[in-house]
DNA sequence: CTGTAAACCGTACGACGTAAGGTATACACG
DNA sequence: CGTGTATACCTTACGTCGTACGGTTTACAG
């Protein structure tokens, strides 16, 4: 007797299952080609089906997000580990950059999170651990509270960048503002002079948008970290 | 002869008429509201007319998002006007707190942000504008390059709130989270004790979104703009 | 062989954006 | 007056979306 699991037909699927197949097919072709009939193809299922495991699509972007979570405490180690005597500022740095890593392979996250309407536990553990490390470096919650609202996204690891050209069409808005530097010249004199002195090569290895590369990010990290810095040290 | 505009039956209406409309409906009644039917009954006629004037739904969202620049631009003047010899930062400073009071008045202005793919002539100049400042207050391009990116959102005025719960439902979040203060206690501990300590009263004046006041707002923009400062001093 | 629970499917509805083509109004020119 | 010709608006229809509702299949226990 092979008693309990005798292999059925096709084992079911699970939440689990769900989550990872919208995770990839997002990866692959953008967060709005998961709909629900697409993610049932993926699974060689009907989409009705997905609804015996999820009560709806929102659920289902809810798991997506706590998957991205998991994904960073993987990289970062437990997140209620407890925080260890390095400085504070590199611990947050660190943490913030894998948190960076882990979006990065996901282009599609801040799309994700933004609609998001409420915070998961997985989220909340995330954020008590980045809270954690500012107390035990000395923060009053005050100053904790306020700097978890000042970082907003940056402490998710992308700095929300305006606007973001669909992919693949980085290069021809690169185009359009080689075509318009002579045309905007004195409309735009400091946008103009500013392209043309930065001759802003970022170029094809911007990640999360235009421009939004890994010097930029940093640079408004550590604005923020260094700010904060001096918070604790004068108060 | 009363030549020329004799009346037509309604007077024809335009692409600003339809911006216009899509404005008030949004503010109404969320961005999500606006799609070409409601619009179009909003403005006594059918979807398709709309379609006349407007290439396409994305056009309506971008002449909405230029309305908004105009909002602001009405309050600051000319964004071409020569910067005076006030200091830069509270030059940026009001400019953005400006720009903040009118993203205020139309609590969609994130979102509908974030679903832009291209940066249009208006925002353009209001950059510029930003740009400009500090550059007239002796920042080098590349800083100020720097800069725009860091500020991100808040050079328009919001600071990207991750979870915002949908209107109406601010205060079932801080029911749930009233609930939950016992049970996750332990799980939770900074994020407990943070919310034990400021008691978070910042309330129903949340604008735009969980928590997001003037308050924490202003804490991000000057701890910016405070880094950009010292920057400015040290090379 | 039958019952029951778990897993999955078929059909259908009301929304959405919009393509394709039709209609009504206004004014110019003969 | 009749006839063009823009301009402005409408009708119908298609494909896609999320999902309500109810049915069917499967797995295993008795």
């Amino acid at each position: 007797m092979v008693t309990k699991t005798k292999p059925r037909k096709r084992d079911p699927l699970s939440r689990e299952r769900v989550f990872e197949a919208a995770v990839q097919l997002a990866d692959e072709s953008g967060l709005e080609a998961v709909t629900m009939r697409r993610l049932a193809e993926k699974l060689g299922v009907e989409a009705m089906s997905l609804y015996y495991h999820v009560a709806n699509k929102e659920a289902i972007l809810d798991g997506v997000v706590d998957a991205l979570i998991d994904e960073i405490e993987v990289e970062t180690g437990d997140f209620d580990a407890p925080t260890g005597e390095a400085p504070w500022k590199e611990v947050m740095r660190a943490r913030i950059l894998t948190a960076r890593r882990i979006m990065l392979r996901h282009k599609w996250a801040p799309s994700a999170l933004e609609t998001r309407t409420s915070i998961s536990a997985p989220m909340m553990r995330y954020f008590n651990s980045l809270l954690g490390i500012m107390v035990g470096g000395g923060f009053s919650y005050d100053l904790g509270h306020h700097a978890l609202h000042a970082l907003g996204s940056i402490a998710l690891g992308f700095s929300q960048e305006l606007f973001s050209p669909a992919p693949g069409e980085t290069e021809k808005v690169g185009a359009e503002i080689g075509d318009m530097l002579g045309v905007m010249a004195e409309r735009l004199p400091y946008l103009t002079t500013m392209l043309a002195e930065i001759s802003h090569d970022d170029g094809p290895d911007a990640t999360l948008g235009w421009c939004d590369d890994q010097t930029e990010f940093e640079f408004a990290l550590d604005l923020m970290l260094d700010g904060l810095e001096r918070h604790l040290e004068r108060d």
